[in-house]
Formats: C-alpha cells, sequence, structure tokens
RNA sequence: GCGGACGUGGCGGAACUGGUAGACGCAAGGGACUUAAAAUCCCUCGGGGGUAACCCCAUGCGGGUUCGAGUCCCGCCGUCCGCACCA
C-alpha cells in the first residue's frame, strides 16, 4: 500500500467523514485551555464560490488548526451575511422568493465550502435572514433607542435612483451607487441613524491600541473619523447700505490665524441663510437648482468651477469693524462639515484663491517664509502653504505680526473667547451612521408610528417584527410598503390605529455583531455575556481590505454600543486584524469579445492559446480578480476532482505573500500536486526502514543524524514563528527545506542499510514535515499520520517541541570581507573571541590575496554575524 | 490634489532590529532510468570576463550617511491602493 500514489479524491472524502463523526471541531465555551478566536470575514450567499474566496478561509484554517495543536480552546465558527439587495434583484428578475433564493444559495455554498475541509464549528452556523438571529437584532435596536444610541433625523441623504433606496455616505463611490453604480441624487428624508458621532473620539484614541491591525487600516479610519481642531465663530451681517442684521453667519475654520487675510464669506447653498434669500431672488434660487443637479463624482468635482452667488450682504471683520467681506453664496461649501459656512483667505488656501481670482477679491498674503521680505511678498498662482518644518511668521496682520502660526492661533482663539464671539471647536468628518433602507430583504425596524404616541418602540413581548413572506416584487419601491396588510397595526400604547415602520435595516448592521453572537449563538437572549466576554476580542479576524472602513468601524461602535447597553464589558471586537490579497486569474476572449472559462481554452506547445471548441485563436488578458462575468473563475468541485483540495490549499499558502495578490496558474496547482505527492513518498519510504515511532532516541547521534535533526528542529521553529505571523509562504519555505533534506539522505543510501541513529532521526524529520504541514495540508498529514504509525488524529496532536540546543551550532561560518567586499568566510568555534576571530580571519586566502600588501587600519567583529577588515 | 504601499533573476518571491543578495517554488536547458512516454532522480540556471583559482558589475534612477546599504536619509521616475471641494 505505502509504494501506491496518494490518491486525495478518497483520503480527502474520508478524512472529512472522520472529523465530522468525531465532532472534532466542535467547540465547548467551558473548556479549561486557554482561548483563540480565529474568524474570516462572513460570505455573503450569493450563489455558488470559486476557490478566489476560498484563500481566506484557507487562512484562517491554518492558523485555527495550528492554534488547536499549540493547546489552545478555538472558536473558528461559520455564517451567513445573509440580507441584501441581491436577493431581491433575484426576485424581480427570476421571480424567485428573496428567501428561497438565498437559502437555496446558503445549501450550494455550504456544500462548497466543505469540499475544503475546513475545521470549522458547523454546529453554531448562522443566517442574518433567520429570524433566529435578526431578532436578538431587533431587541439589540430598541435597547439602543432607549439608551439615546439611535434617533430619527431629518437629513440630506444620497438617494440611489435605480435600487431606490438610501445609500450611506460609505456606500457612495466616486458619487454613485456602490451596487447599482447609477449617479446618487440627494434627497430630504425622515431616517434612523445611529449615533457613532457620539464615539468619535473615542473610536479615534482606541485605534492606537490595536497592535495587531495592519497600518494602513489604521490610517485609513483615522482619516476617516477625520478629526480636525479649530475655531467656531460669528460674523456680524449687514446689507448693502450698512443695516446690521439680526441673525449673525457663524462659520468653521481650522486657520483662525489667517484671519486678517480673509477676503469673502461664503456659505453651502443648502445653508438656512441661502435657502431664506432664495425665497426673494430668483437668481439665487436658480443658482441653487444648478448646484443640486451637479453631480457629487469625482469627475464632476474636478471639472466644476469654484462658483459663487454674491448676496450682496456683508460680513463684518471681528477685528476690523471697517472691513466688510462680501457673502457669497458657494458651490464647493458642504453644509455637512462644520457650520456650512467659511471665511475665505485667498492667500493660504488654493480653493479660496481660485475663487478670488474669478471675482476680482483681494488677495491678502499674512503668513511669509521668515525671510521673505513682508512687503515685497507677494501670491501669483498658487496659494502660500508653509511645508512641514518651515519656518513661517505672521504678517499684515496687526496684533498677530511676527508671530508663529501656532501663537497666532492660539490668540485668535483665546480672543474669540474673551469677546464671546467664537470658541475652540473640533470637528470630525464622520457623519452618523443612517441606517434606513427602503427595501424589503432586510431586518424590519421594530417601532411604530402612532399618530397620538409618536414613535413607539415595539414591545419585547412583541418582538420579532417577522418579515412577510407574501411580498411582491413586481415595482419599484419597498415591497413592505406595498404590502396590503402588515404595516397596518394597533399602537402598542394607545391602542389607536398606527403604522409599522417599512424601512429595514442597513446590512452592515447585521455584520457589526454576529462575531458576538457566534460565542453564543443558541442564547435566547441577544447574547449570553459571560461568553462573549470570554471568547471576545476575536484574535484573529481576516478578510478582504475592502472592510478596512465601513464594516470594522461599525463593528468597533456596535461593541462600544452593546457595552452601553449591558451586553459586554469589552469595546474593542478584533485584536489583530488582517487583510489578504485577492486570487486572480488571466482572462480570455474569442476575437469577438466574448468571455471565455479557463477550461474553455487550450494552451498549445507553441505558447498560442485557442478556444477549444473552435480552434480559432483567444486574447489572454492580464490577471485579475476572478469574477463571474469574466469568466476568469476556476471552480473549487474541478479542482477537488482533478488534485484534490490539500493541492489548492498548498498552491494558495505558497510562493506569494498572503496580503497580496496571488495568481491561479495551472502549473501552480501542479506543483503543489507534485508536493503532496513527493510527501506521500517521503514518509512511505521513512516507515519502511525508520523504527516506529516510540522508539526511544538512541545513545550515540552521529553528524549526519545531527546535522539532519538540526534542519528538522531549525524548521519547526521557523515554520512556528511563520504561521503566528501568518507569513505561509515562509512556512511552506521552510518545510520544503526539511523535504529536501530528507530526500537527499534517502537518495544517498540507496538501497543500503541505515544506521539506527540514522533512521530515528529519518522519522523525526518526517514526524515534523507531516505535523508542520497538517495545518496546510490536513487530509493527507492525517493520512501519513496514520502511516506513521499513530492511533489518534493528527488533528488532535500537540504541535512538537523545539529542542533549543539544536538550534545552535558549536561552530558556525562568519563570511570575512575586505572592505565590505565579501572575501572568504572563517569557520570557527561560536564562541571564539575576538583576537581570535581577527587572527584567524587575517590568515584566510582570500582575505590576503585581498590585502595584498596594504597594512590594516581596522577590524570590525560583529559577534554570530560578519567580519569585516578595513584597510 | 491629499495620504499610503511597492519597485530584487525569465516568473512568484526570500534576506530577522544595516552584516554572505537571490532561500524556497515555478518555468527553462542538459543528463540518468525507460523499447517509448508519464512519473521520478541528478546537474545548470542574474550579467560580463577568465583554461582555472578567481575577478568585475548588479536589488527602478541620481546623490548621501556608514567599516558595510535591497534595508537608513534626500531628490527623481514608475506601478498600485485609499480618500475626494472637510474650510
Amino acid at each position: 500500500m505505502a509504494s501506491e500514489r496518494y490518491n486525495p479524491r478518497e483520503a480527502e472524502a474520508r478524512w472529512q467523514r472522520v472529523w465530522d463523526e468525531n465532532r472534532v471541531f466542535e467547540t465547548a465555551n467551558d473548556d479549561p485551555r486557554p482561548k483563540y478566536y480565529v474568524l474570516e470575514m462572513f460570505p455573503y450567499p450569493s450563489g455558488k464560490i470559486h476557490i478566489g474566496h476560498g484563500r481566506n478561509y484557507v487562512m484562517g484554517d491554518v492558523v485555527a488548526r495550528y492554534k488547536r495543536a499549540r493547546g489552545h480552546n478555538v472558536l473558528h465558527p461559520m455564517g451567513w451575511d445573509a440580507f441584501g439587495l441581491p436577493a431581491e434583484n433575484a426576485a424581480i428578475e427570476k421571480k424567485v422568493h428573496p428567501k428561497e433564493w438565498t437559502y437555496e444559495n446558503i445549501a450550494t455554498m455550504k456544500e462548497q465550502l466543505k469540499l475544503l475541509g475546513l475545521s470549522i464549528d458547523w454546529t453554531r452556523e448562522l443566517a442574518t435572514c433567520d429570524p433566529e438571529y435578526y431578532s436578538r437584532q431587533q431587541k439589540l435596536f430598541v435597547d439602543f433607542l432607549a439608551a439615546g444610541l439611535v434617533e430619527r433625523k431629518t437629513s440630506l441623504v444620497n438617494w440611489d435612483p435605480v435600487d431606490q433606496t438610501v445609500l450611506a455616505n460609505e456606500q457612495v463611490i466616486d458619487g454613485c451607487g456602490w451596487r447599482s453604480g447609477a449617479p446618487v441624487e440627494k434627497r430630504e428624508l425622515s431616517q434612523w441613524f445611529f449615533r457613532i458621532t457620539d464615539y468619535a473620539q473615542d473610536l479615534l484614541d482606541a485605534i492606537d491600541t490595536l497592535d495587531d491591525w495592519p497600518d494602513k487600516v489604521r490610517l485609513m479610519q483615522q482619516r476617516w473619523i477625520g478629526r480636525s481642531e479649530g475655531v467656531r465663530f460669528s460674523f456680524e451681517i449687514e446689507d448693502g447700505d450698512g443695516a446690521r442684521q439680526a441673525e449673525p453667519l457663524t462659520v468653521y475654520t481650522t486657520r483662525q490665524d489667517t484671519i486678517f487675510g480673509a477676503s469673502f464669506c461664503a456659505v453651502s447653498p443648502d445653508h438656512p441663510l441661502a435657502k431664506r434669500l432664495a425665497q426673494d431672488d430668483a437668481g439665487l434660487e436658480a443658482f441653487r437648482r444648478e448646484c443640486a443637479a451637479l453631480g457629487t463624482s469625482e469627475e464632476a468635482i474636478e471639472r466644476a468651477e469654484k462658483k459663487g452667488y454674491d448676496t450682496g450682504l456683508f460680513a463684518v471683520h471681528p477685528f476690523r469693524p471697517d472691513v466688510r467681506l462680501p457673502v457669497y453664496v458657494a458651490n464647493f461649501v458642504l453644509m455637512g462639515y462644520g457650520e456650512g459656512a467659511i471665511f475665505g483667505c485667498p492667500a493660504h488656501d488654493q480653493r479660496d484663491l481660485d475663487f478670488a481670482r474669478k471675482y476680482g477679491l483681494p488677495v491678502i498674503p499674512v503668513v511669509a517664509p521668515v525671510d521673505a521680505d513682508p512687503s515685497a511678498f507677494e501670491i501669483a498662482d498658487e496659494a502660500f502653504v508653509e511645508k512641514d518644518g518651515q519656518a513661517v511668521r505672521m504678517i499684515n496682520s496687526a496684533f498677530l505680526d511676527g508671530m508663529s502660526v501656532a501663537d497666532a492661533k492660539e490668540e485668535v482663539a483665546s480672543r474669540f473667547e474673551a469677546a464671546g464671539t467664537g470658541a475652540r471647536k473640533v470637528n470630525f468628518r464622520l457623519r452618523d451612521w443612517g441606517i434606513s433602507r427602503q427595501r424589503y430583504w432586510g431586518c424590519p425596524i421594530p417601532v411604530i408610528h402612532c399618530d397620538t404616541c409618536g414613535i413607539v418602540a415595539v414591545p419585547e413581548a412583541n418582538l420579532p417584527v417577522l418579515l412577510p413572506d407574501d411580498a411582491t416584487f413586481d415595482r419599484p419601491g419597498n415591497p413592505l410598503d406595498h404590502h396590503p396588510t402588515w404595516k397596518h397595526v394597533d399602537c402598542p400604547k394607545c391602542g389607536a390605529a398606527a403604522r409599522r415602520e417599512t424601512d429595514t435595516m442597513d446590512t452592515f448592521v447585521d455584520s457589526s455583531w454576529y462575531f458576538a453572537r457566534f460565542c453564543s449563538p443558541r442564547d435566547r437572549d441577544v447574547v449570553d455575556r459571560a461568553a462573549v466576554d470570554d471568547w471576545l476580542p476575536v484574535d484573529q479576524y481576516i478578510g478582504g481590505v475592502e472592510h478596512a472602513v465601513l464594516h470594522l468601524l461599525y463593528s468597533r461602535f456596535f461593541l462600544r454600543a452593546m457595552k452601553k447597553t449591558g451586553y459586554t464589558g469589552l469595546e474593542e471586537p478584533f485584536r489583530g486584524l488582517f487583510t489578504q490579497g485577492m486570487i486572480t486569474h488571466e482572462t480570455y476572449r474569442t476575437e469577438n469579445g466574448q468571455w471565455l472559462f479557463p477550461e474553455e481554452v487550450e494552451r498549445r506547445d507553441d505558447g498560442t492559446v485557442v478556444s477549444r471548441e473552435t480552434g480559432r485563436p483567444v486574447v489572454v488578458g492580464q490577471p485579475e480578480k476572478m469574477s463571474k462575468s469574466k469568466k476568469n473563475v476556476v471552480s473549487p468541485e474541478a479542482i477537488v476532482e482533478t488534485y484534490g483540495v490539500d493541492a489548492a490549499r498548498w498552491f494558495m499558502l505558497s510562493d506569494t505573500p498572503p496580503e497580496r495578490d496571488s495568481e491561479w496558474t495551472e502549473s501552480g496547482v501542479e506543483g503543489a500536486w507534485r508536493l503532496i505527492q513527493r510527501l506521500w513518498r517521503l514518509v512511505s519510504q521513512v516507515v519502511e526502514i525508520a523504527p516506529p515511532a516510540a522508539t526511544a532516541r538512541p545513545e550515540r547521534i552521529g553528524p549526519a543524524a545531527e546535522g539532519l535533526r538540526r534542519t528538522t528542529h531549525r524548521a519547526l521553529d521557523a515554520v512556528s514563528r511563520d504561521i503566528e505571523q501568518l507569513r505561509f509562504n515562509r512556512a511552506i519555505a521552510h518545510i520544503y527545506e526539511v523535504v529536501n533534506a530528507v530526500t537527499s539522505l534517502l537518495n544517498e543510501k540507496g538501497n543500503g542499510e541505515v544506521a539506527p541513529d540514522l533512521a530515528w532521526a529519518l522519522r523525526e524529520a518526517a514526524e515534523t514535515i507531516v505535523r508542520l504541514s497538517g495545518p496546510m495540508v490536513p487530509h493527507l498529514a492525517e493520512e501519513c499520520w496514520k502511516v506513521l504509525g499513530h492511533e489518534g488524529l493528527l488533528a488532535d496532536a500537540p504541535w512538537p517541541v523545539v529542542e533549543p540546543a539544536l538550534l545552535v551550532e558549536a561552530t558556525i561560518t562568519l563570511p570575512v570581507q575586505v572592505n565590505g567586499k565579501r572575501r572568504d568566510e572563517l569557520v570557527i568555534a561560536r564562541d571564539a573571541d575576538q583576537s581570535a576571530i581577527e587572527e584567524a580571519a587575517l590568515g584566510l586566502a582570500g582575505v590576503q590575496r585581498a590585502l595584498g600588501d596594504k597594512p590594516v587600519r581596522k577590524i570590525i567583529v560583529v559577534p554570530q554575524r560578519i567580519v569585516n577588515v578595513v584597510v
């Protein structure tokens, strides 16, 4: 049997059955071992998966299996992010009910995922569209509402005209809906909001504690929250005749130091002042409409001129009552940030400068380099903004003259505060999270609108608010709103006829706490607090970088909100985060532009690529992210059928660092397949010559055996560290090193006898190889483990222990340089002292040659590292 | 425009906190085994020079710091990603 080929088709299914039947991967909450929570971002059940979806699950699985072997109680669950628009689109296009469509997809994908041989505790599986799950979410919502974490407010929202729903700012990409791609319109609607901005400072500060997150993601979150320090202050307003207006104009600035350079004020087209003035000013009203029609896309903004409409009003300069600044309505001022009103200082802001040039407004420099002549310092086409570290001072600024920018900011802020016309103010870019969606396939918002009682939360006893199954999808808009009876209910407070809220929650809400539900997935309450506090934070979270802002920020907010409502004592959900790269594949198109699947093309020996069907040449495109639309996908079934899933897993983990994109190639999988067979042969051969596992270590270990043991233990040490740091490609390289060492020893001995010490070392090496590759190729490793004579499962076996003595060599090889160029190497005792090393180094032939007759000036010895002779 | 990452053989990529550049894999070429093929095993594999021992050049480009730079600093060039008028 041992000499036969390894048959993954048979073995993989068999081991998966064994793991299942023995419930190897089921996790108990009361297990005394230290906990470890590994989680991959759960999938949206869109249909079928391709191999590109598998990478992050496989990476998580390696970590999970490794941590199990290291003696942890590992939680590694899987669920489905199952609410969302595609189900509704399918309902419209294919006339299937979203529920049916979703659950069918879940069944298909679960089957496919199981092929990957993941060590998942399927007893904890959950789907967010299941009332079991969303009923708890409704309870959370009601609690959040009571705790003041939710509010209803009217606001300008992003309206997706195609999907007919509201989008969060985060869901607007380049001014278009993230799903539909249609240009987004502004509408004023009454919406439900989570008050994430209450936590802006906290969410920002705590980023510093997330040491195990990629810097990139931390930076993106910091920028998204966007804290800025400045001053909020008011201008008195006069009309053209000098008559003082009742309402002052409040603006926000971070550059109060440049106040003496102010030459105009501008308000947003949506500012109350602009609206009021527009009532009596047709020209302004037209300007406002023009601004609203202008897209918010990148392109539109690039193209858009800085345009303003002169209101005829003037703002009185706070420190120079004789100076009056014209007030404009300007298209570049955003209502959503600060006060929706600014003062413009053209000399030191490019945008203000463009505006000033267009409308002929003064440009007064107030900040200049210290070495510039203040009277001659002028601004041409570019606003002056000091570079990092550049020494500048205030000019043309009365009491600020000569000050640094920082001091001037302080001074102006203090004067506003003393005068009572302004105050220091911290602003954030982060907005509250609008969660209302005018959609059917989502979690119903558990609220009732009553004409007398106003907004009434659905009482706990009446939860869940279930989605009606009999919705129709034959017209645009919200099916819940169209439903003949669903929304008509009695007010829980007064009993009068009332209306249900027909909006459902943004699906990002669903994914903001699923990791907490996994800790006690069948609990009757929202969560079992003890379980959550034990399991969280997730020790290693793995997913795509596309969720760097939204999902992760929302989840961080949610755990804080759950703390406030008593569901946990924790604030941060994810201790370690890893963002993995995508799997790419070449694309293939026929001459007339039709995409072809990889299996529909053939690479001929002469390098040309042709269609299998027609024999016509095919255009090969650059590797791109696998996507159904471009057909550059490989199905897990096909891979499992030909190579087995272990080969696919090995290939996904080798070569490319996990955070980078990795190209899927046929030759790569074949290479992995060869390794699988090679490991199998290696183990089979070792079993024939080496003693059984339990044999005691021989008294004498000769040099060959000793050398192999060093290689083995070095690899063991390196692979352990590599997996801890998710450097799977390097772990695999280190495994190859032992495999190569064993192979060459086996080849050397041929059919000859093997000395007992070497045989023993060979077995140790083989066992180690199997144990180290177990997390990556678990099925093969189980099979080898059995062949090696072990009774139990490898999945339950502990990680081997490094013998530290084997990591330290008695003699070391030091490279010896002359003037920084390597000329020879020195084999010397590890503990040789400085002078012995110097003497030996100078005696080397290569060093002598390089030195010639030049005198030695200095010898640098870096212990254990290198010797450099300087002449 | 702002912010970030990256740039090493034919390819994917190694090189710990500055210390032998190219580990490991893929591809390619040569050889062994075989009637033949597949599989497997062995050898070569950054460029140039030399019979050879060896020598020179080389980590996008140009400078710098250092005994020593792929790694640190300054300035360019290029690729990729994120943000988008944030006052």
